[in-house]
DNA sequence: TTTATATCGGATTAAAATATCCGATTAACT
DNA sequence: AGTTAATCGGATATTTTAATCCGATATAAA
C-alpha cells in the first residue's frame, strides 16, 4: 500500500501542476510545495526526477516554472510516476523480502496476496491524470491537510 | 503492500517457530535466524517484541527458546503480526499522505484505493498461521531465498 | 552450588530515507 | 548588457529504520 513519501509528494505535485496547466498556468515550486503542504527543498528534489522522466515539463527564468502538458493529462497512468520516483519495487518485491519469490518458488503467503497486488497494480495502471483531477475540480478531493 | 523489513523477519519467524511447535520442538534464536536467513540480534529484538505481544512464548535458559501455542497456530492472523511489529499504519495510512483523508474529505486516489485496501485488509484478517503453514510443510513455498 | 546456555533489555552504531543548503545555470525584462 | 526570478544539481545535514553490542537475568544440568 504504503508510498515513500518522495512518491506522495510527487503525486500530488503532479495533480496540482496538471490542474495549473488546465488553466494554462505555470506552477512555481514556491506555489506547488505550498499547495500541497511539503517541504520546499525536498519537492524540488523530487519535481526534477518527475522532469527527467518526463512526467512534466519545466522552464528555467523569471516566469518559468512546471507543467504538464494535455497529452500527459489524458494519458499519463499513476504507474509511471510511481515508477519515476520509487522504481520497480512495488511489482517486483516479495511481500516477505524473499529475494526469489515466484510463481515457482512462492512464499507462503504468495497466493493470498498475488490477487490483491493483481488488481493494485490494474488500479494503477489505468488510473490516468484526468481521472484523479475530476474530484479535485469538483472539490470533492483535496491535495492537502 | 509493503511491510518494514522488522515485520518481514518477524512474519518468518512466527511461521518457523509455529512449524517447530508442531514438532513440539523449541526454536533458539540461533536456528531461527538461520532459517529464515536474518541477522541474529535484529531477529532477537523482534521476537522479544512479538513475545510482549503474546504472540509467542519464550523460556531462558538452557533448552530455552520460543514457542507457539497450538491454539494461536490455529487462531492467529496474519493482520496481528503485522500490528504487533508495524501498528495500525497499514489501515490508517492516507496512500497520498493526507493527515485526514477519509470518505468524506478523500484524497483525489480514495476512491480507487479503497477497494483494494479492503480486499487487502480483508485477507490479512482471514489468512492464519495455519494457512501459512500448509504451503511450508506441503514444501511448496519456503522462509528462505 | 557452580557452570553453561539461553533470552532480556538498554545503549550504541550503520544505513537508508528525508530534507536542506547553496552556487550554477537559464531566461525574461528593463 | 545587467538585473532579477526562476529551476538545476551536487554536497551536506537530519531523521528514521535497520542492525549490533554487551551486560543482566533466568534456568537446566553437572
Amino acid at each position: 500500500m504504503i508510498l515513500s513519501k518522495a512518491c506522495e509528494h510527487g503525486i500530488r505535485a503532479s495533480l496540482y501542476i496538471a490542474q495549473q496547466s488546465e488553466l494554462e498556468e505555470r506552477a512555481s515550486l514556491k506555489d506547488i510545495a505550498h499547495e500541497i503542504d511539503a517541504p520546499e527543498a525536498f519537492s524540488a528534489k523530487i519535481l526534477q526526477e518527475l522532469v527527467r522522466h518526463g512526467i512534466i515539463n519545466s522552464i528555467q527564468g523569471p516566469k518559468g516554472g512546471f507543467s504538464m502538458s494535455k497529452k500527459s493529462i489524458r494519458e499519463l497512468k499513476l504507474i509511471q510516476i510511481i515508477h519515476a520516483i520509487d522504481g520497480d519495487a512495488f511489482e517486483k518485491k516479495c511481500v516477505l523480502g524473499l529475494k526469489k519469490c515466484s510463481e515457482t518458488s512462492p512464499c507462503p503467503v504468495h497466493d493470498q496476496f498475488k490477487h490483491i497486488k493483481k488488481d493494485y497494480l490494474n488500479m494503477l495502471q489505468k488510473t490516468n491524470i484526468q481521472k484523479m483531477l475530476t474530484s479535485l475540480n469538483d472539490g470533492i478531493s483535496c491535495l492537502k491537510l
